[in-house]
DNA sequence: GGGACATTTGTTCACGTAAACACGACCGTC
DNA sequence: GACGGTCGTGTTTACGTGAACAAATGTCCC
């Protein structure tokens, strides 16, 4: 607490860089020169101490601490980074955060960017064209990034030929593809088979699907999963309804599904989804889960608070986020470049959106 | 699509830097004198081409250009930034993704700032502990940026005694003091006078509130209009609750406020709230908005599909992001160091949660 | 006391880019 | 045909840092 205002936002420091000798631009930092100056050491011994090397007297330490800290010293990243070679900087490259999932693994990846001394850039794209794919790729390429982790669908990737500049690692997230490149995933299909097995044990028939999008790899794989477990467990496996993701969508669906005789349970591929699921049926007189049993995907925060609150797969997107980063940064610094995918275990939470069908489904 | 797989990772481009010359380096990224030595002409030339300055022939450029496309070319940012002394990038600094709001701003930020030619660095900061804060700074002092959008509660950022260097201009949006900074926020206190007028006009003798936490400056404010537009209506003003903005916290209070006598409208401080609040009402058996009337703020896009559909005050973030985004820049470029805050408008959304109160109430 | 060696500090230079300046070729004008 | 002015291009240099090397100062042992 030994300085004034929250941003001091000092014109120029207590003790400006040494008069108007080097003060080229007004408002310039300081430099290691500066510091040297005012320390009288060699500029040399000022990097010694900012980068804590060894070989210098504890005096002459302070002395070139406390001169940085006069005049407000901050080393140059990009002064640095150039000599170094490296950004200590990762890029993540998303669609539109609006996804929850997204924005948590982001959270997580910057978390753990930040704990190994890492900086992100965020590079979104607002709409899935190939042209916006591209034209963030290129701005990549000439970015200060070291690495890149892709948050996104790979068959935009592979639509996309763009090349990164050599010695940008790559991690994906949430895709397949691990043959190419490091992927890291939540385990959608042991999710959505847990998910399927928890609806079939409480002794419903055969359980519906509101799928995602189609174009959309999760909601392929989720549906695909969904198809199996029912398949192997021998029960028939109705026709999919159809979403994008969003509320609405899911309303729009659960409308039809409300009128559906026999529909006993139903998974959606998301929460959201799940939610506008649950007000048709609230709206059609259908009780959840008296008369119908819902089943969600993500656990989003709101997913307790439903009406009623939403079991669903709880999905770890924090690990995600964690791994992505550990995997990027084994391979910057070159340890292994392992492809392949790993994959985050995700795990049921039941709530009270789901229970025995009504006896005369049984 | 003249190349070949996505990611081309090559180890070394098509012709790699001269030999064996200046690669010291293996994957070393190739420099404008490698295009220069290529085109045969000075790295000068190259320089002028890759800034698309004039003064160069349509031939030297056309050669210039294939030299760079043979070696895959890619500006240095760090050696750009150091000479250019600015990185063109913009540090967020924000607390944890997991509100909406955040969330919808930044991302409105970072088309912006890309629309701009800016790239955005992330610096999330976990726990809103002055120490993580100051932390945040620290980091952000050596970071590449050449400005900060604080999205934070300023009270917060108050406590923390960071200096930023010189020439670092900062925009803090969603709080107070303008009088420091430039602030760009939602006009809260409008939103909430059409909540309540809103509810009033409908026949409720007076508006329940929901407040948000005592130490969120949004929450205080929103308090604060709300209580100021009832009294300005001659009404009496109840007892708020209070939640922390979780829709876990909603329902808590919602246990509460069903109980209470009289109580016919309630309006939320945020939608996540809002739907805690419709769940307790809902368990409680007091039908929305037959016996009570609910209304949020935020307007996020699941509030569509609440049972019943949220009325609520929609918030532009997206505009949010972008007076950000162009504030800084302005003060970036030097165009007017100005103070003040800017009110981006809000938008009261009457969907179905709202209506009149029971006939005993009127 | 002299030589081998460790420790601390200073000097030089390169990283890749781009501003400032220098240079030569070509143009039209008188 | 000599002169000033463009225009296109090359040369030099500086941005701030840190590796490599050099130098100065001890320190110890014989």
């Amino acid at each position: 607490m030994d300085e004034t205002a929250g941003f001091a936002q000092r014109d120029e420091g207590p003790a400006a860089p040494s008069g108007a000798a080097g003060a080229r631009h007004p408002g310039r930092r300081a430099s290691m020169a500066d510091v040297a100056r005012l320390a009288g050491v060699s500029s040399q011994t000022v990097s010694r101490v900012s980068n804590g090397f060894p070989g210098v007297t504890e005096e002459t330490r302070r002395q070139v601490l406390a001169a940085m800290k006069q005049i407000g010293y901050r080393p140059n990243s990009a002064a640095r980074a150039l000599k170094r070679g490296e950004f200590r900087t990762i890029g993540v490259i998303l669609f539109s955060l609006s996804s929850t999932g997204n924005v948590r693994t982001l959270e997580a990846i910057a978390a753990s960017a930040a704990h190994e001394g890492y900086a992100i850039t965020l590079l979104p794209v607002a709409v899935p064209t190939q042209d916006e794919v591209r034209g963030a790729f290129t701005r990549l390429g000439e970015l200060a990034v070291d690495a890149v982790i892709v948050i996104m669908e790979v068959h935009l990737l592979d639509a996309v030929t763009v090349s990164l500049p050599p010695n940008v690692q790559v991690v994906v997230a949430d895709s397949d593809a691990g043959d190419r490149y490091t992927v890291v995933d939540t385990d959608q299909v042991g999710g959505t088979r847990a998910a399927v097995r928890h609806l079939l044990d409480l002794g419903h028939r055969t359980v519906w699907h509101l799928a995602g999008p189609e174009e959309s790899f999760a909601a392929q794989r989720r549906a695909g999963a969904w198809r199996a477990a029912l398949e192997e467990a021998g029960r028939e496996v109705p026709e999919p309804a159809r979403g994008d993701w969003s509320a609405e969508s899911g309303y729009r669906a659960g409308l039809r599904l409300a009128g559906e005789p026999g529909c006993t349970a139903v998974f959606a591929a998301n929460d959201q989804m799940a939610l506008g699921l649950l007000r048709a049926l609230h709206e059609r007189g259908r009780s959840v889960p008296g008369d119908v049993s819902v089943l969600g995907f993500d656990d989003i925060p709101e997913a307790g608070s439903f009406v009623p609150p939403l079991t669903t797969v709880h999905q770890d997107f924090a690990e995600v986020g964690r791994r992505c980063v550990q995997g990027v940064l084994r391979q910057v610094r070159g340890e292994s470049p392992e492809r392949g995918t790993t994959l985050v275990p995700t795990r049921l939470v039941v709530r009270r959106s789901t229970g025995a069908p009504p006896a005369g489904d049984r």
